[in-house]
DNA sequence: TTACACAATGTAAACGCTTACACTTTTCTT
DNA sequence: AAGAAAAGTGTAAGCGTTTACATTGTGTAA
C-alpha cells in the first residue's frame, strides 16, 4: 500500500496526500482530516526508504562508543536515545572497540547509512595526534558530529564538557588543605578526560606549591581485580596512601578492594573517591564516593546542540559544564567548601 | 555523485555497476575490476535510501529493550550488536521503559523504518496475558521477531532461551541437600523468567517434598538500597534465613547488603547466590556468587538464528540453553553436582 | 467589472538504485 | 560447421516518495 493507493481513496493527488504528511505546505483543514482519516482506516505508513530517497535523510543519528556494555557508556547511550526519541530521531548504534584503528571503518559505515549526525560517547574517541583524529573532521565536513565528554576542534564538531579538571582539582585541593599529603592518582591511559583530570590533580599540588611524587600517579587499563592486586603489591613494597583519587568508579572499588583484602579502613585509614557516580559504586561496602559529572544534563546538552544544528542555529562549539560530587560511605572529609 | 557517473566514468551501463555493487549477477572479472577501480577512484558510495527502495531492506536490525543502561540489558545489547555487524547488519536502538503500554508504539515505531527484523531483548516484554502480547505477534506477521531469554508462541516468533527454571532448582536443591531448610527466594516482580526462576526454586521443594513457607519468597522491584532495607526490616522481626538465592545481581548486592549492615557474616551465616553474572556482582565484598546464564552464547545464538530465517532456513521456535554457575565468595557450599 | 493576490490542488519530474528482459558474443556439443 | 547453451552487457521500467511548477478557484482592491 502506498501514497497513490491513499491518494485514490481519498479523492486527491498524491502531492496532496505527501502534504499532508509532511504538514509544511497548505492544505484545507477539510482535506486535512479526510486524508489523515483515510490513512488511518488504511493503515497506511510511509515507507521511509522513498521518504529518504527525497528529502535525503531518515530521522536517524549514529552513536559511537568504545564497548555498550561499559556502565558509564551504557548510562549515556540510555540519556541520549530517550531525549533523541523526543525529536523523533531514531539511534543507530557502533560499538568500535577500544582500537582507534578501526573507527574510521565504523565512522565511513555510519556515514554510508547516511544519519543526520554522529554523537561519539566517550572522551577516548578523542587522540592525543591530529592525524588519528581526522576520521572525524571528515565526518564532520558532511555532518555534524558531537562528542560527549572529549574536546576536538575542527570544523563542525561540537563538544559537551565536563570540567574533569577542576573537579579534580577541587577534590585534591580539599584534601592539601586538610593537611593529606599521601594522595595517590589512578587513572586510564590518556584519553582526554585522563589527561585533563590528571592535571587537575597535579594543579592542586603546584599551587600548594607541594611536589608531587612521580609513584603518586598510576595509569593502568585493567579490571577491577587487577586494580586491587596492583596496589596490593604496591604497599607490600612499603607504598602506602591516605587518600586515593580515581579517573572512574571501577579504579576506585579496585581500590576498595584493595583496601579490604589488607584490612585497611574505609574512610578510617584510607579515603577513596570515585568518578562518573555510576551504579557500580552503590554495590560496594560502604558505598562509593564519586565525582558526579551530570551525564544525564550532559547527553540532554548533546542533543539540543544537535536540534540547533539542525534548525540552522548558531551553537557555540563548546561548552563545559561543572562536576558535582555524591559523597557517600569511603570519605569522612568534609567537602563543603569545595564543592 | 550517483551510479551514472561511475557508469560514464568506467565505460559500461549502471546495471554493471549495480551488479558489481550487488556482487549476485555475472559480471567478467576484467569489468568488476574496472568498476571497482573507478569506484575506489571516485569514492563512490551507493546511496541506501535508493537502494533500499529498491531492495526493500537497509540491513538494519531493531534492538527493543526497556533500559538500555541496565547492566544485563546493555550486556546484551552489546553482544547482539558485535554479532549482528559480523553479518554487516546495523542495529537501531530502542529504550521502551517498563511499562507496555508504550510498546506497541516502539514496535510500530520500528517497522516503520523498516527494519528486518526486531530482538526483544528481555524477559519482561512477554506478559501474562495474550492481548499484552499482540503488539509482538502483530509484529511477527510481517517480519522475524526473536525474544531473548523470554518465551512467546506465536508464529513466525522465535526464542532463545536460558533454562532458568532448572538453574534456580539446582542451586536451591543442592543446599536442600545439604541440609538447609530456611532458604529465601528474592525475585522481580513476574516476567516470563521470573515466573520460571520462582517455579524452579519450588519445585526443589516439592520434589524433597518439604514445605515452602509464603514468606519465603519476596517479589521486590527496586534498588539495591531499597531490597537491603526490606531485608533489614524483616530481621528485625526476626525473620532469618541461611540462604537468599535471587533473580537478579542487584537483588543479591542488597542482600549482601543487609548482611553487613546487621554484621551477619557471608558466607560464614549467610550464603547468597546471584543471577546473570554481571559485572556488578564483581564490586561487592566477597564477590557475587551467581548463576552464569552464558548471555554472550545467547546473544550469538540469537543472530544465528536471524540469519537462518533471513535465509530461510528451518529453525526451530525456541532453543534453550542450560546455565552455568559462577562460584565466588558468597558461598562456601560445594555446589560440583549440581553445576 | 477587471485585475490581481493568494490559497488549494494537481501534474510530472526528479531522487538513485535494482532487475526483468532483450540482445550480443563466446563457448560447448555433436 | 551449425546450432544450442551460457556468459556478459545494456535498456528501460519500476520502487514510493517530494516538490517545482502549473492550474484552478476565490476573495479583494481599483
Amino acid at each position: 500500500m502506498n501514497i497513490y493507493d491513499v491518494s485514490r481513496q481519498a479523492g486527491v493527488s498524491i502531492a496532496t496526500v505527501s502534504r499532508v504528511l509532511n504538514g509544511n505546505a497548505k492544505v484545507s483543514e477539510a482535506t486535512r482530516q479526510k486524508v489523515l482519516k483515510v490513512m488511518e482506516e488504511m493503515g497506511y505508513t510511509p515507507n521511509v526508504f522513498a521518504r529518504g530517497l527525497g528529502l535525503n535523510t531518515m530521522q536517524t543519528v549514529g552513536i559511537m562508543c568504545a564497548d555498550s556494555s561499559d556502565s558509564y557508556l551504557a548510562t549515556a547511550i540510555y540519556y541520549l536515545e530517550q531525549e533523541l526519541r523526543n525529536y523523533d530521531y531514531d539511534v543507530l548504534l557502533c560499538c568500535t572497540g577500544y582500537e582507534w584503528e578501526n573507527r574510521k571503518k565504523y565512522m565511513e559505515l555510519l556515514l554510508s547509512k547516511r544519519v543526520d549526525a554522529v554523537i561519539l560517547a566517550g572522551s577516548n574517541f578523542v587522540e592525543q595526534t591530529r592525524e588519528k583524529n581526522r576520521y572525524i573532521a571528515e565526518a564532520a565536513e558532511k555532518i555534524p558530529v558531537v562528542v560527549l565528554n572529549g574536546y576536538l576542534e575542527a570544523e563542525n564538531v561540537y563538544c559537551a564538557l565536563c570540567d574533569d579538571a577542576d573537579a579534580l582539582y577541587r577534590v585534591t585541593k580539599t584534601y592539601l588543605n586538610a593537611g593529606k599529603r599521601d594522595i595517590l592518582f589512578l587513572g586510564r591511559s590518556l584519553s582526554y578526560s585522563g589527561v585533563r583530570k590528571r592535571s587537575g590533580f597535579l594543579q592542586a599540588y603546584e599551587e600548594m606549591g607541594l611536589k608531587c611524587r612521580k609513584n603518586q600517579i598510576i595509569i593502568q587499563d585493567g579490571t577491577i581485580d587487577e586494580i586491587r592486586d596492583l596496589l596490593i603489591g604496591r604497599a607490600k613494597q612499603g607504598i602506602r596512601e591516605e587518600v586515593i583519587v580515581t579517573a572512574d568508579d571501577e579504579l576506585a572499588i579496585g581500590a576498595v578492594k584493595y583496601a579490604k583484602s589488607l584490612g585497611i579502613q574505609i574512610p578510617g585509614d584510607l579515603e577513596v573517591v570515585g568518578y562518573n557516580n555510576s551504579k557500580l559504586g552503590l554495590c560496594c561496602e560502604p558505598e562509593l564516593t564519586s565525582v558526579d559529572n551530570k551525564l544525564e544534563y550532559s547527553c540532554m546538552n548533546v542533543v539540543n546542540v544537535l536540534m540547533k544544528v539542525f534548525h540552522h542555529g548558531r551553537v557555540p562549539a563548546r561548552t563545559m559544564i561543572s562536576a558535582d560530587l555524591a559523597v557517600r560511605g569511603t570519605t569522612s572529609i568534609n567537602f563543603l567548601g569545595g564543592f
